[in-house]
DNA sequence: CCTCATAATTGACCACGGTCACTTATTACA
DNA sequence: TGTAATAAGTGACCGTGGTCAATTATGAGG
């Protein structure tokens, strides 16, 4: 669930340009794991917008180089903490009971809205890195975009929706609606209570088939 | 949001969001559109990504206080060019023919995505504009998602799609899948191509209602 | 235990968006 | 036409993300 790096990749090596596989020095895999848990100790405090690099490093006793040998850039660690955050809310989705309506959909989406709307920045850098289609180097984000779809796909199958569209499509479709229902939501006064409804009403257009109006 | 709204709001800082009318001197007219004008040169030229207040300003012949009394932020002067050119990009899609079958919606939208995707600036601005709820301070891009609404819902309705939805949601559902496919297809190495494919099968699932797998 | 190639770290420095106290031009009106 | 009020314009300065040549620590082979 965490980053899925594989074993060679303990940190900065993505992050670098590094041409081949060399191993970490455990001194600097102490270092990006430090730099981590503070990153992590000043967003718990002032939030995401608040957290600044110089900050971080000042707060981890290292230089600013260094943080920027260990993350090629500010959003490649907000990348991790928001993919993580991600993918914790997405286990407990999972381990709940499958929606069966578009209200029930709607709401089982909930948590995962409440955060990525909870901070600009947090919608922002999702959206930046929500591009999963790059083979290359896919992220925590993207991958966790993919794996929306992996939960959403067997629940748009088992629940009593529409079968004249892939299950598949119905996930992606349901991703797209959230996206649109954020954004739109996202200046607006009222907040999660308008994006919700706003959500359910696409939902319910998108998920089940109607008699013509 | 511009800060200072007060007596000692030089400049029209806030010249849109001025709360009174305040009539603009003539001078101000003149500077603006320079700003403007020139923007849009160093746009033609280099490109949205490109380009730099510094550059504008040095190219303009003012001082870099001035620019930001005529707006607020670069994000600003970006959203009236965006804006118009999205604007004109859509009169001449609502000139053609209402497309009739979801092939033909896609390939109606392409202009539109094309210029949207022509740069990741671009296309970032307008994902950072896309919050059309906020009723205080609709900007040109806001109002040009609304306006793109307004176009699709006649054209949701005429043609031969779905009626068991409003027109109006089929026209933002629409909006929304265009942005869930260019937000896909953003990195990836095939790009135009891949998106108005992916965003023709969004439609078609969307927009007609087929027999049950 | 040395040596040396290279991994890791450093911090002065840069780019660029944005601010603000101050100067200059315009206008209202006596 | 003179002058006060205020709109417009200025540029030195700041905050913050990011760079890079130089420096120090690490560890594999002798």
């Amino acid at each position: 669930m965490t980053v899925v790096n594989n074993e060679f990749d303990h940190g900065m090596i993505s992050a670098m340009i590094r041409p081949m596989n060399k191993p970490l020095q455990k001194r600097a895999i102490a270092t990006r794991e430090k730099l981590l848990r503070t990153a992590k100790g000043l967003i718990d405090k002032d939030g995401f917008d608040a957290l600044r690099v110089e900050d971080i490093v000042k707060s981890a006793g290292v230089a600013k180089g260094t943080f920027f040998a260990h993350f090629s850039d500010k959003d490649r660690l907000l990348e991790q903490i928001i993919g993580a955050r991600l993918e914790k809310i997405l286990d407990e989705m999972a381990a709940n009971p499958a929606p069966n309506t578009p209200q029930e959909f709607t709401e089982a989406l909930a948590p995962l809205i409440s955060f990525m709307t909870s901070e600009r920045c947090v919608f922002d850098v999702i959206l930046r890195h929500s591009g999963a289609a790059a083979i290359a180097d896919i992220g925590p984000i993207a991958h966790h975009l993919m794996r929306q779809i992996e939960v959403f796909t067997p629940w748009c199958d088992s629940g009593a929706f529409r079968k004249d569209v892939a299950p598949e499509i119905l996930a992606e479709g349901i991703q797209g609606f959230a996206f649109q229902a954020m954004g739109l939501a996202f200046c607006a006064v009222s907040r999660e209570v308008a994006i919700l409804d706003r959500l359910g009403s696409y939902l319910s257009a998108w998920l089940v088939v109607g008699e013509p109006a």
